[in-house]
DNA sequence: CAGCAACGCTACTTTAGATCAGTTTTTAGT
DNA sequence: ACTAAAAACTGATCTAAAGTAGCGTTGCTG
């Protein structure tokens, strides 16, 4: 029995209750170690037979490329997070992912994961739910990219980082490390570079939250959930449902 | 062996081989059939220990309801897609669902999912890929609100419910039946009716498409496409991938 | 078969956020 | 330490889409 476990062990032990057979299972996944460096694409979009990645350490982004140059950012990755877990089912990839800072992730081919889910369907189910979860996620950034305003949506934006982040460790309540430059936060947020900049300004004014020198810090959570009409319960750490 | 099968082992089956042992499993997942009418929401955001549903017949959408009364309609689902899959992971609903038209459906327990993946591995993989697929169009939409205008996002949501319905044999080149009304068309593409409205009618000033009396009339495909930005090999039918 | 409720449609007005065109500050490289 | 480049920031103008208001049409339902 290990004392250190990986990001994504601790994730999905979050979910269910894993056996230490399950544990080791999990543990080979994290053969094949690779390290990236910021800035180089790391997957391309109609690349074919790509591996998928479990991250360990840094932070990507995953995006899609418009025909005009546009882009828009569907979520960033942060460790213990998978990438690209779609395009080993799709045989091909439908979007790009770059690293936002150096970093180290775990290839994993589509037979290991086969492999995996024959030796144990809970950690099928884990999987699923660790897939489940990104998707709602991409579900909340639709309606706020939809339906909330661009204050409303940049609030919610950072209360989920903050939630994301606390869940494996990198963030208290009061705030967190960000390597997120505004341009990033435009192309996810599907706003421009400069109404960011005026909406961070205006989150700062009224004493909500600063994001500075790559640091998000929260001044008034209460008053940023009621802004951004955050659900409290999205995301949480329910501890293990399925046992 | 049966000759005919359900819209869901017709859907798989484009990707997985899959034996008459497994097959069988599926068609059991449709054991429970239920029936409902149209209008009255069938899971509400907040609902625990909530079932999920293979819908067999009918229409439904899924939505998000906002605090001031908005709302963002996520996808649309038709014959063969699951209905709140997350849900039962999640223990908890994160979204609504609201029957279009009179639906039959099957449900579909935490637990009959997980002695479907303890008797295959290979109907695991084949359940995360269609969840895989259903993120994969959630993602599409969130970049069609995100950067493509009012035209083009009209546009690319009537080519993705085309190509989703031949798959299932509910369409053609030609055109489709649509159960859906101006306001819903506006919840989902993340405009007002009234915008919906104007966008419609420059659509078939344009010659592109028809969208009238619940009929989806496609005049000029090519052009639509190029309008759209629309990736053909997106939810393409590729025939069996994992064998 | 009258009357009401959806739904579809159009013109006018308003607004959130984009775009343009910079300046200032910070960061990283030689 | 000095430059170059990237990122942050600002004000002025523009525009796509929202909101508002109202009319016509269809199809229920009592």
């Amino acid at each position: 029995m290990q004392s250190v476990q990986s990001p994504l062990t601790r994730k999905l032990g979050s979910f269910v209750v894993l056996s230490s057979a399950e544990l080791k299972t999990l543990d080979d996944l994290h053969r094949r170690r690779r390290n990236f460096v910021a800035g180089r694409d790391l997957m391309h979009q109609g690349q074919t037979d790509q591996a998928a990645y479990i991250l360990s350490d840094g932070w990507v982004c995953s995006y899609k490329l418009m025909r005009d140059g546009k882009r828009q950012i569907v979520d960033f990755q942060i460790p213990g997070d998978f990438l690209g877990l779609r395009s080993v089912l799709f045989h091909t990839a439908d979007h790009n992912i770059e690293p936002i800072t150096p970093v180290t992730a775990s290839e994993v081919l589509a037979s290991d994961l086969i492999d995996a889910f024959a030796s144990s369907p809970r950690l099928a189910t884990a999987v699923l739910w660790a897939a489940s979860r990104d998707e709602a996620m991409v579900v909340e950034h639709l309606v706020s990219i939809g339906r909330r305003s661009a204050l409303e949506r940049t609030a919610h934006f950072f209360l989920e980082l903050s939630a994301r982040l606390k869940l494996v460790g990198l963030g208290t309540v009061e705030g967190y490390a960000c390597p997120l430059s505004q341009y990033m936060l435009a192309d996810a947020l599907g706003l421009s570079a400069v109404h960011v900049n005026r909406v961070l300004r205006e989150l700062r004014e009224e004493g909500l939250l600063t994001f500075q020198k790559g640091k998000v810090t929260i001044h008034d959570f209460e008053k940023l959930v009621d802004v951004a009409d955050f659900d409290r319960t999205y995301l949480d750490d329910y501890g293990p449902l399925l046992r």
